[in-house]
DNA sequence: CCGCGCCTCCCCCGCGCGGGGGATTGAGAA
DNA sequence: TTCTCAATCCCCCGCGCGGGGGAGGCGCGG
């Protein structure tokens, strides 16, 4: 066997703390290190202590867990991160997540779901709630708003305005004359209703026309 | 209680349909209503039987999965769909999530597991495997945002600069000369080695330095 | 047949912008 | 203290681009 996977607890609830450090400590394989009660003790227990993985309560006074996973990552981009939140699912979420944390529970969890999704974590995986994973597929299906009023060839123009080629250079691309090029890109600017070029790519991507590709 | 779920399973392996059948027949909540052996036939089946989940293998003769999964999302978009597969996890699960199927589970799931999948996503919530969570979430936040070598005031430019607003513009709102908005943009095209403003915002979005707002 | 949309090409104008210089201040590191 | 660097401001130049105009050919549907 490997050593435990080390644990700090971040809670501003007492209670909440030593209930579930109670319960991982259950479980032989997990080792509850440390606990804090805010995200600023908490930030500093994470940094001396260096644990597996942090379970952070999103709601507290001092520091909110939010403010710490940042932080958290931007020292230790190697910790994971678990958040713990009450039941509200709402928009902010993906704030969260775009922080770049692993994990994503309720305190409502079952025990032996928890100790499966610290598992997870840890082995490099990721855990969200079904619920919070709803919406976060919500978000990447929202897909393609089909508001296609360009032609294919004023299309084909868009793709080349994504790129760093002049008119010029992409005429010469396409085989046609600037002019041509120009005149495509005037209508799609118009079409489009975007004042350059820059917002027109730009708000493409944003309803699907283009996708980026990297 | 409420009325069992129904179930029907859709996989071209016979071993594996009935190993699915015998487990889930041994809960009792779950009712295992139908079988089929491709995407066709189960397309069918599902049409006539409505089940209130389908559990459909991803590679298939005849009809994959994906593409039956697709096609009753039109006949049917109440239905639930879960998706099985073998264990490997590319890029093209994106184009599968993006079907809108609620479920993504390996074959080689814990029964346990697996029911508790099917009654997640029965109550309207979506349950994926970690590992292709982990990618989704990779998606939403291709993470590690190393490459931050802007200062902060030249973030905010940046920020500017992905607006329709000119230098000028961006000048009077932050309260600086157009000079200074010249100045910054310019060593941020020097420092991302972006040939213009344009694609300044494009490769900053690319790596997610900026996000799009929508 | 005739109109209409699409693709092609052309001209002119003015300004936004990229690229090249440079200067000053203040904060923080060496 | 000295030196670096972010942030601010200034000048000049040339070109890419947005916006305005117009025109001819071609295919398709009424």
């Amino acid at each position: 066997m490997t050593d435990p996977i080390r644990i700090l607890i971040v809670d501003d609830h007492a209670v909440v703390r030593k209930g579930l450090a109670m319960v991982l400590r259950l479980e032989p394989d997990l080792d509850v290190v440390g606990e804090a009660e805010n995200g600023r003790v908490g930030l500093e227990a994470a940094l001396s202590l260096h644990p597996d993985i942090a379970l952070v309560d999103l709601v507290m006074p001092e520091m909110d867990g939010q403010t710490m996973a940042l932080a958290l990552r931007k020292s230790d981009p190697k910790m994971k991160i678990m958040m713990l939140t009450g039941t509200e699912v709402d928009d902010r979420v993906f704030d969260l997540l775009s922080v770049g944390i692993e994990g994503y529970v309720f305190k409502n969890i079952e025990p032996a779901e928890l100790v499966r999704a610290i598992h997870a974590v840890v082995n490099g995986e990721a855990y969200l709630h079904p619920a919070v994973m709803k919406k976060v597929l919500g978000k990447i299906q929202p897909q393609s708003a089909p508001f296609v009023l360009l032609t294919p060839r004023e299309m084909e123009i868009l793709d080349w305005m994504a790129t760093p080629n002049t008119y010029k250079q992409i005429a010469v691309q396409l085989g046609v004359s600037e002019e041509t090029v120009r005149s495509h890109a005037k209508n799609i600017l118009e079409k489009m209703k975007q004042p350059n070029r820059a917002q027109a790519v730009l708000s493409a991507m944003k309803m699907k026309l283009l996708k980026l590709n990297g």
